[in-house]
DNA sequence: CGACTAATTGATTATTGTCAAAGCAAGTGG
DNA sequence: CCACTTGCTTTGACAATAATCAATTAGTCG
């Protein structure tokens, strides 16, 4: 697979619905490219936010450290995602970030500060700004995910929130995505025992809708996962799609399953 | 109890840092009064979100519709909170929003247009984005909320961030405060069944956790509370008190529990 | 007083967590 | 190349938690 080096790039440029072509604008800046190591942390909770990033490679987590010793993984920061982007998170970080692979991150200061300086509907601006959006749909997907009851719907949902977010910067082709994250990680992202993780992820297996190679992760049918799970994409509200959506005439989010 | 014209105007102080008062500059601008009824929609997902709001009474909710007909609810908006005031939620809603009481709304208009187009770091600008980085808080905290495996913890912790929010607004003494939601509602956000959460309610009330008188909910014990349910509460990371945290020998966010 | 809705409780089933062990793969040092 | 580690995955057996079904009780409102 083709790597970008830059798929902040192409997530922005995917999430923008403006005609005016932002990515020379973001690929003109000054970025100093850093490399960490996996299971270092990026930032530190209440710790002063100076910086932002764009995740170049690599996956990241924000967690946060239990009482009883457990971790719990609030999301996954995938390659495109910025770090400390967020307008109003602009003096401190409100969660650990830690490496789960080795990780590329470039600097993305100049960005931060275009958006909190410049013209606020700016073409840049409003692509930043529609990317941002989509994080929040993310944070609500993941309220959404683990509110349900079912393991096998939490896990589902999960993969194809994954599916998703790759498939914006050209690291899924549809069907499948490198997932380079243990079942352990992955029962703290759902709130599940890694032995419950694992009976489920068999099941998903033995029902056809799911394969494992290594860490390859196959989706056979997506969609057909998505009708059980009823998964609603994350990029579902934004402008392009909302305004679809809007005339048609069934009631945005409410899908029928067969 | 007393309740203030504007609890907007109450939160924004609390949780700004700075110096200045901006009060009057928020009670300064026009803001016109909106009734909406109980069970009514004030946005729709997807739709456009023209207008933000402050709400001065009353509780209401973000939800979402699946397609087996489950409700969910996404989190609980009070008085105090805004509605479709973030920066980047310029164009079109992210969730329904609905009435759980009869509320009142005031439109904040005025200060969205400041945000977008004012000085980014004037003081009211500033203390806004404080209010908006709570709200990313509470939305942490409900991810971290749900992820947990027990009923216990789970409902504990709700009550304790409803209180936490109702603090701000002075709408609870520290002990106890008006509850307007049903058991089904409470179901619906921790994702419990409704039997459940009456059960694990009772558990409570047995601890000596929780009293209920009608709609009174009371914590006679909210840190003892606190302690048991391992609960960290969404303002810790604001600036001031993040500033203090940082220069402790304990790492942020970890907490000792007898 | 009915007619609601909400809250509570019991009995039962289903789901999920915990404990324990075994299998597997990659790496390491002799 | 082979023991030997180490970390991850898989499985089984069992216990705990939570869902479901079904009544009953309590409140509220006309």
């Amino acid at each position: 697979m083709l790597l970008s080096f830059k798929p902040f790039t192409q997530r922005v440029r995917a999430l923008s619905h403006c005609s005016t072509d932002v990515s020379e604008r973001i690929d003109a800046m000054q970025s100093k490219i850093e490399v960490r190591r996996a299971g270092t942390e990026v930032c530190v909770r209440g710790a002063e936010a100076k910086r932002s990033f764009a995740v170049v490679s690599g996956w990241l987590m924000r967690t946060r450290l239990l009482a009883d010793g457990r971790r719990q993984v609030l999301g996954f920061i995938l390659p495109g995602d910025a770090i400390n982007l967020s307008w109003h998170a602009n003096a401190f970080t409100a969660s650990d970030v830690e490496c789960i692979t080795d990780a590329t991150l470039a600097s993305i200061d100049g960005i931060k500060q275009e958006m909190t300086q410049g013209d606020f509907s700016a073409p840049l601006c409003s692509a930043i700004r529609a990317s941002l959006a989509m994080d929040e749909m993310v944070a609500l997907g993941s309220i959404s995910r683990l509110a349900r009851q079912s393991a096998y719907e939490r896990l589902g949902l999960l993969l194809l929130e994954l599916r998703s977010r790759l498939l914006l910067v050209h690291m899924s082709d549809g069907k499948s995505f490198h997932m380079p994250i243990t079942q352990q990680v992955l029962s703290d992202a759902l709130g599940l025992s890694i032995v419950h993780v694992n009976r489920t992820l068999m099941q998903l297996q033995r029902d056809g809708l799911v394969e494992r190679r290594q860490r390859q992760l196959i989706l056979p049918d997506p969609d057909g996962l998505a009708a059980v799970v009823d998964y609603v994409p994350p990029e579902i509200a934004l402008p392009e799609i909302a305004h679809a959506a809007r005339n048609a005439p069934q009631p945005v989010g409410l899908r029928l399953v067969g």
